[in-house]
RNA sequence: GGCCCGUUCGUCUAGGGGUUAGGACGCCAGGUUUUCAUCCUGGUAACAGGGGUUCGAUUCCCCUACGGGCUACCA
């Protein structure tokens, strides 16, 4: 059988980072399994649909280099990939699980249950349609067959619920964890009809996942609970279930609780791959999807050698269940940083300048060739591609010189060092080499240390005791810049 | 509260009955760079606690604590 896995988000929001991750793992494991990656949109909630949402999760994945084979944009063998297109399908399944004694009808207003809650709760317990007590409310199970008939027929709202078997222990398996046993006296019997005519979640995706001949569910452990019924829904219907991984969750960098949209606006650090409103994406704040994604694999999971920089590529070939995390992760933006920084040094300078374009366009004036020169100069001082902004002196003279530095090294005699300096400068051979042996020629002659020089140079050329070697930056820079730098310093200090 | 899951340096993690408990990020120090960053070298720092089992437990079992999730006609 081909390994299919889908990553299924609901489209009532932006995409969590979590969810990234989920979507990543995935996709790590169907592609490790030479399987299929499919995207499947979970909509059955009306109420909570929000307009875009699905877009934005499909450009997010886009952004992310994360392709999948089947999705409701491009489609597939087993569409469609909406849910809300394949309504009809789960009523046919709600009602064969009726006729063959898994579930009933259920006639209880939301009001009822309300009440039954409220009163538990007072008594400090907590209500379960379950088991123990359905027999009692207002269900087919209560009530006679040509009641239920009736009030069907007469259009009344009504539910389908799962008939949980009573007091039995239920073994379940889940690659990340192992067997897991729960009693289902502790479980109630779930919606899976809901009388607005929308499965829930628990129906729509044990029926979806088998329609769509997935193999493993792959998904965050706050499913896990839902497991047990899950396992007994594939029971029901007679079908052999999909293998079960549930994932350890992000947590908050500090503090408790898992990682929320607050986090990010308190922590000063995206939680959503794109801008949401008012909330900043990686994509806008300047991280590469690379880099994103090597950290995102590294959360949770872990290749087994020491290994940490990986393309998509390495991780898929590396990936496996067995080496999921139990526990859950917490966010350390610091370590996302190194991971952007090492994903910049491996990319080839006009690839970083291509990057750079599309954010930003303070150096638009300046040739491709000199940029390129230029991100080759300082390429491994950059965390992200914005900090090229951290060197226009590159290529434009300094704005401002530093106060400190300035006062330091910049010494009553300097203006004239540096214009006899100058006059060598010019005679010496091209090359970064020849401008080192320049300045060291001129201390000797002068009988002047290294120092005298060096740092007024620097001062004149990049404005502060910063950058790259003076004479690597000489030699980009050309002669008559440098000529220029040197006359403007000498003119405002 | 009930049910389920978990717990190795600050963080991500490797390991697993006998190890100097390894790596990475961060941090600190030294070196390189007559600058800064990078880079290199070194350092800092962990098996939640208590009981078992065992010649020996961080590793296996139990309990406690702590953390997490679920507890909707939401996913």
């Amino acid at each position: 059988m081909q390994p299919r896995l889908r990553f299924a988000p609901s489209p009532t929001g932006p995409l969590h980072i979590g969810g990234v991750r989920t979507a990543l793992y995935n996709y790590l494991l169907a592609k490790n399994l030479k399987g299929k990656f499919i995207i499947r949109i979970e909509d059955t909630d009306q109420s909570r649909y929000v307009e875009g949402a699905e877009e934005y999760i499909l450009q997010s994945m886009a952004w992310l280099g994360i392709e999948a084979d089947e999705d409701p944009n491009k489609g597939g063998p087993l569409g469609p990939y909406r849910q809300s297109e394949r309504k009809e399908t789960y009523q046919k399944y709600a009602v064969e699980l009726v006729a063959k004694g898994w579930a009933y009808y259920a006639f209880d207003s939301s009001e009822d249950l309300t009440n039954y809650r409220e009163k538990a709760e007072k008594d400090g317990e907590r209500f379960l349609y379950g088991p123990l007590n359905r027999k009692g409310l207002n269900n087919s199970l209560s009530l006679s067959e040509s009641e239920t008939q009736s009030r069907i027929e007469k259009g009344k709202d009504f539910v389908i619920r799962f008939k949980t078997p009573e007091n039995k222990e239920i073994v379940f398996h889940d690659e990340v964890r192992g067997e897991i046993t729960v009693n289902t006296n502790t479980l109630d019997d779930k919606v899976l009809y809901k009388s607005d005519g929308m499965p829930t979640y628990h129906l729509a995706n044990v029926v979806d996942d088998h329609l769509m001949q997935i193999t493993h569910v792959v998904r965050g452990e706050e499913w896990l609970p839902s497991l047990a019924l899950h396992t007994l829904l594939y029971q029901a219907f007679e079908w052999t279930p999909p293998l079960f991984a549930h994932l350890p969750l992000l947590l908050k960098p500090t503090g408790k609780g898992k990682l929320s949209k607050r986090d990010g606006e308190a922590g000063g650090f995206p939680v959503f791959p794109l801008s949401w409103n008012e909330s900043i994406g990686y994509k806008e704040a300047g991280y590469e999807p690379e880099a994103l994604l090597n950290f995102l694999g590294l959360l949770g999971w872990n290749p087994g050698d020491d290994t940490e920089e990986m393309t998509l590529a390495e991780m898929v070939e590396k990936f496996s269940l067995d080496r999921v995390q139990k526990s859950g992760a917490r966010f350390d933006l610091e370590k996302l940083n190194w991971f952007n920084a090492q994903t910049l040094q491996k990319l080839d300078p006009t690839e970083i300048v291509a990057r750079y374009k599309k954010r930003n366009n303070n150096f638009d004036a300046v040739p491709e060739s000199i940029l390129v020169a230029g991100i080759s100069l300082v390429k491994e001082r950059l965390i992200k591609v914005d900090d090229l902004n951290d060197h226009q002196y590159l290529f434009q003279e300094p704005h401002s010189y530093d106060d400190k530095a300035v006062k330091k090294q910049w010494k009553e005699e300097t203006p004239e060092l540096l214009q006899a300096f100058l006059k060598d400068l010019i005679l010496a051979p091209e090359g970064s080499e020849a401008v080192k042996n320049a300045i060291h020629d001129f201390c000797e002659k002068r009988e002047i240390g290294m120092g005298k020089i060096m740092a007024p140079l620097r001062i004149a050329l990049v404005g502060s005791l910063q950058g790259p070697s003076v004479d690597e930056l000489i030699n980009f820079l050309g002669i008559e810049a440098v000529k220029q730098r040197i006359a403007i310093a000498c003119e405002k200090l």
